[in-house]
DNA sequence: CTGAAAGCGCTTACAG
DNA sequence: CTGAAAGCGCTTACAG
């Protein structure tokens, strides 16, 4: 009734609905100066925006992405997120952010109100949760998919050489003389787990070094794992002289356990993380870890996304590549 | 055309688009169990899922919410963050979340998107920013809005008590012997930063501490800044022996100088930070810091929205307080 | 250069 | 218990 819409504008500018939207998309098409100062002063006098609703209804088009993850809190994520953000944003485009905690039901919860919000694509990242049942809705609402990380499904996605960062971070281990390299990690189900598993081995196996269950200690990607890593390594008979962990986190967990074992880092044990969160250069000894773009990993994502809206061929994989940097906590003489 | 609708659904099951809208929206409107179950039959074999947009336009009201933020990659806003969307998505709303970097332009543009989705409300975290003359335009669009920390609007907030939380901090040092305390902060036209000032200078006042300007520095909330602010400190004249940091990212920093410089913490310098962010219980020493339940603030801010958003009365303002939590950093003997 | 009309996909009085 | 109709606020052929 008294709200302001397109109708309001005309009667107030003395045209018909078709010039306000005219003037209002700001086409090529043709509206006199005259006509359109007119319509831009009604604009200007009610205060009118335009219903983005209405307009999607019709166009079907939202311009807002949705983004599954598993938890922005989780270090990881927040980066990613930024870079998902700041390249839909250059492009108009809004971003729904969603947290999984990887649990099935919720993601399908999400997927189902991202779908009857009709947003125009779904980046998913963080794997664990299957949604090959959902493929055929994707299609079926013509819903743009992007995936993070390796995952069961044929969409395009953006992968981080998960083997090849942690064959890398092995070796470094082992050029610097460690025989009795431990390996902790979160849970074995997630795919990034076995393919830098997969790393460990192959660079064990490159250095003649014989693998060790024993050395392999699987837990969750938090710090108290870490701690209790340590803790339980060193409680066997077999003890590493060094570890590299899956992640920062339990890396630092690792770390505060050696300290309280009353273990040198790295001169009784040395350590290699993974992900280089910002901590990672402030802790002392400060810690060697293969950084993750993860702003870029978001970023590349997006890329790709308005590139398969653009209805242009994507690329099945594009992989971002990762780098060791070397800090105290491994021992390099560097 | 090939899109499946109301229409279609209605079609197959060979009833009324009314009546499969009453199906759909389970209301405790009248249905034969009959009928119900053809439209059911036919929504499913048709993969229908409703258009919010359409539901949306008619009913004014998006279920969607927009999360107004400086910087997701900053650690402050992943668990506020957090704590919004998990009290959203628990009554069926989403969040659209937008990174302002405290810019006045960026801002005013997601403000003006959000608008023009029609977002039932917004959730404002994070100063810096004017938005006095969209006031008018929330009003005219019904737009609820709650803010998250202090701002010159009129609207309901949810606030961290920074002068108390200040102050409590300055006297855990004050009252293990310190005199020289330092403070060093991120920008001081934070109003959080001048509330955080105004408690250390009471806590100076009460312990007959006077205040030395030489021991105030002020920077930007990154360890960067915190290092420097110890380099600064430690070159001139007056040398503090214990500081208080408004955010731990300072904090940590001032850690890593302090070590460059070969100073112990806490004998030789004492340190309490600010957040508790994840990274303050595994630095060794640990650090003493205040704990701002970012979760729960998020968590409230939303809690507030709902209840706007019902048209209930909302509280002016909700503290939320913090707690001191002391580890070895500040050189307590606990 | 401008306008009348159809239609995007829903919900909800109103009538039966 | 069920249906026909109006209307939410837009865009875009189509006609002039």
């Amino acid at each position: 009734l008294g709200n302001v819409n397109i109708v309001r504008v005309a009667e107030r500018a003395g045209v018909s609905i078709s010039t306000v939207s005219r003037v209002l998309n700001d086409t090529s098409y043709p509206v006199k100066p005259a006509t359109r100062q007119k319509v831009e002063q009604a604009i200007e006098e009610l205060g009118y925006r335009p219903n983005h609703l209405a307009r999607g209804l019709l166009l079907k088009k939202t311009s807002t992405i949705g983004l599954v993850i598993p938890d922005i809190a989780n270090p990881y994520y927040p980066g990613l997120s930024r870079g998902v953000e700041d390249v839909a944003s250059e492009h108009q485009y809004n971003i729904i952010f969603c947290n999984t905690d990887r649990d099935t039901e919720k993601s399908k919860h999400y997927i189902n109100a991202l779908i009857e919000k009709r947003v125009d694509g779904i980046i998913i990242a963080g794997g664990g949760t299957d949604f090959s049942e959902e493929v055929s809705t994707f299609s079926q609402f013509n819903t743009k998919i992007i995936l993070i990380g390796r995952h069961n499904l044929a969409f395009p996605s953006v992968q981080v050489d998960n083997v090849r960062a942690a064959h890398d971070a092995t070796s470094h281990l082992a050029e610097l003389g460690h025989r009795h390299i431990a390996f902790i990690s979160g849970p074995s189900m997630l795919t990034s787990v076995q393919d830098r598993l997969a790393g460990y081995r192959r660079s064990l196996a490159e250095h003649t070094i014989a693998e060790d269950d024993r050395l392999i200690y699987e837990g969750k990607f938090t710090e108290e794992s870490g701690y209790a890593a340590v803790q339980s390594l060193f409680a066997d008979a077999v003890k590493p002289t060094a570890i590299f962990a899956t992640n920062d986190r339990l890396a630092l967990g690792a770390m505060a356990a050696a300290i309280d074992l009353g273990l040198r880092v790295p001169q009784d044990l040395a350590l290699v993380g993974f992900d280089n969160i910002i901590m990672a250069s402030y802790v002392r000894p400060a810690l060697t870890t293969v950084a993750i773009p993860t702003y870029e990993i978001g970023a590349t994502a997006m890329q790709l996304m308005l590139t398969s809206l653009a209805g242009e061929t994507v690329p099945n994989t594009v992989h971002i590549s990762t780098r060791l940097i070397v800090r105290e906590s491994s021992g390099s003489k560097t």
